[in-house]
DNA sequence: CGCATTTGACCAAG
DNA sequence: CTTGGTCAAATGCG
């Protein structure tokens, strides 16, 4: 929300130069159209983030989103999730989306409150984007098991899927805010996407506050029950593809 | 210097 | 053997 109300009296600024500009001479035409797209597009992604965070904010249910993450989490230890991530201003130019590697102008899937340390990155079959392999940055410290694989879609280049498993524990050593709210639910897995989602929005907001239109397309899937929790689950059998069957 | 990332090697499972 | 996941040395960065 901070970074709305910055993109807006960033938009007022800019206004206000104009509004000076042409009162003291009439500026070039060139440059009256670039201060007029440059206003029109502040303000029109500020309009359009605002209406995401309101609808997000909406559709949560009334319970502490963190908590309810949490505790959906600890009642099954061994739950992996995906999430689907669209990041549609992920780069000016299309060109280099083979690249691993973060350079400028890249723009990463948001991140999810958690801090994540890489340990691995592995081309995999059928995929033109290699996987990459994350876990806790505490993992060490507190022994904390959460990891998480982020995956670029072929399908859709611009739609990372992020793969969880395993709950932190990290923050039980921590000061993160937990609540002494109720943490009773009767839905597992919605509330996650919620939280996931919101976390995502507040990502976007401190980390990429010049993203336009952030709009997410993310799934929470409801685990294969096999048992031992020691697999991830098959995202490509578990998300239904309709444009592409590979 | 400490921490994170990169990347080839290694390993287990099928 | 192939494949996905992890390790760990090398490297980069603040």
């Amino acid at each position: 929300m901070e970074e709305i109300m910055t993109m807006i009296f960033n938009g007022i600024n800019l206004v206000k130069e104009l509004e000076f500009s042409l009162s003291s001479q009439e500026p070039p035409e060139s440059d009256l159209s670039n201060s007029l797209g440059l206003i029109s597009t502040l303000f029109g992604d500020a309009n359009e983030r605002l209406t995401i965070l309101l609808a997000w904010r909406n559709s949560l249910p009334q319970h502490e989103p963190v908590r309810m993450m949490d505790m959906m989490m600890q009642t099954e230890p061994a739950l992996t999730q995906d999430h689907l991530l669209r990041c549609p201003m992920m780069q000016t130019t299309v060109e280099g989306l083979d690249t691993s590697r973060p350079r400028g102008g890249w723009m990463f899937p948001p991140d999810d409150n958690y801090t994540w340390r890489k340990y691995g990155q592995k081309g995999i079959l059928c995929s033109t984007f290699p996987r990459a392999y994350y876990r806790c940055t505490h993992q060490k410290l507190y022994k904390c098991p959460a990891k998480k694989q982020v995956q670029r879609l072929d399908e859709d280049p611009y739609t990372f899927r992020v793969t969880y498993r395993s709950t932190h524990t990290c923050h039980l050593f921590t000061t993160f805010p937990i609540s002494s709210a109720h943490t009773t639910t009767t839905t597992a897995n919605v509330p996650a996407v919620v939280n996931l989602a919101e976390a995502m929005i507040r990502n976007m907001d401190s980390v990429v506050p010049l993203l336009g239109e952030p709009y997410f397309n993310h799934h929470c899937l409801v685990p294969g029950d096999d048992g031992d929790g020691d697999t991830w689950n098959s995202p490509s059998q578990r998300y239904e593809m309709s444009s592409d069957p590979s």
